[in-house]
DNA sequence: TAGCCTATTGATCGCCGTTCAAGAAATGAT
DNA sequence: ATCATTTCTTGAACGGCGATCAATAGGCTA
């Protein structure tokens, strides 16, 4: 009922979000032409976000910068939005393979590393990241499976292995979306000026310890900073976030 | 230079991303009048969005809701986007104060339970909870003393303080967002066939643990799931997952 | 009572995602 | 070789959006 691939000479082209008996369909089905195409489609879009933010993503720029009319686009891809869950698909693409050939805790702080390395690449793409259910789902099963296998050399099993690897997921998303946070785009300047002057002058009453602890702080921990990772990256935090997923989880383990 | 609070009588009244001179404002300044002002914009923009969800969220509905034209909207609010980290920071503001009086641990878990308490009450503003530096921003300092209050309590100093103090809020972001993350607004019923069949259909020779515990992952785990917190809460990982951040602090901790 | 600041009206601007009818180009059938 | 059909692309348009603007009404001050 499904396999029509055996024909040879055809240039069968993907199709994202359209079929023709008008259900929807939320896969890539296929190969690239000398045309236009899906794949073709979502590189340039990932450069145009690259380049100019996801806030100034807009599909008539994307259909210029390709050179076609805005409706060519939408014959391969039904909506900006499933535009823009392939292109985090293809962010998160790069992550795997992993490299390392050592016990579940190397395996799963390589994974850390190269996911945070592949959104580094592409940082306006982060809000993308966690916020819909669709994106998510779009995520290579072998991310979730290199996960779970850690997990299970670890010794989780059953509910203990779900809730571990919901915990991974978490934990990898929230850092890294949260690091790479999207800045405002208006009057920039005017707002990081305010937060500097703001936090500057926080009360030593009110708030003792961050009051104390402001040089360990200011625009190098979240919520108290005015660039993103982009510019002030949080590597120390990061390796130090690793380390607390990590032996966390192995005591997790221990408990069993 | 700033303070002209001093009138009495004046009902003066809150505007957002204004001022009289042109340059932008990031703050709430003032109180509530008999009239329109931002807290009651504030209030039917969460009542909006909890009822029809985020993708659905419109100045022009707002604004017949409120029974007034757009332009008083921005009267007291430069823009969409200040509303909705308005909104943002109205949910997270129900988190403090905390009922515990336990060690660094005791007000950890409380903090993240109750955190994760205020978004369920208002899952269609989780998208909005980590993805913009502003919305960050905007984030109370109190909650972030109290962070930093218990991680000092449990012995962190100056720079681990600090990356313990990111990995809190990370998590605490981090898992809550993704939990609430929406659903696809358009054909949602197709969509969930689509992979709910994919996973039933998991190659156990490709994916052989994520096959083999697919039953304790359906949508019961990210990525893998097509409900969102909402209807399909991860009680059991979220519980999992906040000792293991805990302990692995602890463990930080210990190694100083 | 005159003038100014506050608050809202009613209309409109420019832009956006998306759709549509029409046609061109490639493909397959006879 | 021809014609119908499917595959793409054009060019134009629709409806709706966030935001802005001039006009104005009401209240406060002098």
């Amino acid at each position: 009922m499904a396999s029509e691939a055996q024909n040879i000479k055809t240039t069968r082209r993907a199709r994202i979000g359209k079929s023709k008996k008008g259900a929807p369909v939320y896969q890539v089905d296929a190969e690239a032409g000398d045309g236009l195409n899906a794949d073709i489609i979502i590189d340039a879009a990932l450069l145009e976000i690259d380049q100019h933010g996801l806030g100034a993503f807009r599909i008539r720029t994307l259909a210029s910068r390709l050179d076609v009319y805005p409706a060519a686009i939408y014959w391969y891809i039904g909506s900006k939005d499933l535009i823009l869950s392939e292109v985090v698909a293809r962010v998160t693409s790069q992550v795997l393979p992993l490299q390392s050939g050592g016990d579940w805790k190397d395996q799963l702080r390589e994974l850390f590393n190269r996911f945070r390395e592949a959104v580094r690449a592409h940082p306006n793409v982060a809000p993308l990241l966690g916020g819909t259910l669709i994106g998510n789902a779009k995520a290579d099963l072998r991310l979730v499976e290199t996960i779970l296998a850690a997990l299970h050399d670890l010794g989780l099993r059953g509910v203990q292995l779900a809730s571990g690897y919901s915990t991974v997921i978490a934990a990898l998303v929230g850092f890294v979306s949260e690091e790479f946070a999207t800045e405002p785009e208006k009057d920039f300047a005017v707002w990081q000026d305010q937060l500097r002057d703001r936090l500057g002058n926080v009360s030593a009453e009110q708030f003792p310890v961050l009051a104390a602890n402001m040089p360990f702080l200011m625009n190098q921990a979240f919520i108290v900073r005015w660039e993103n990772g982009a510019k002030a990256p949080l590597d120390t935090a990061f390796a130090q976030f690793i380390e607390v997923v990590l032996t966390g989880l192995a005591k997790m383990a221990e408990q069993v």
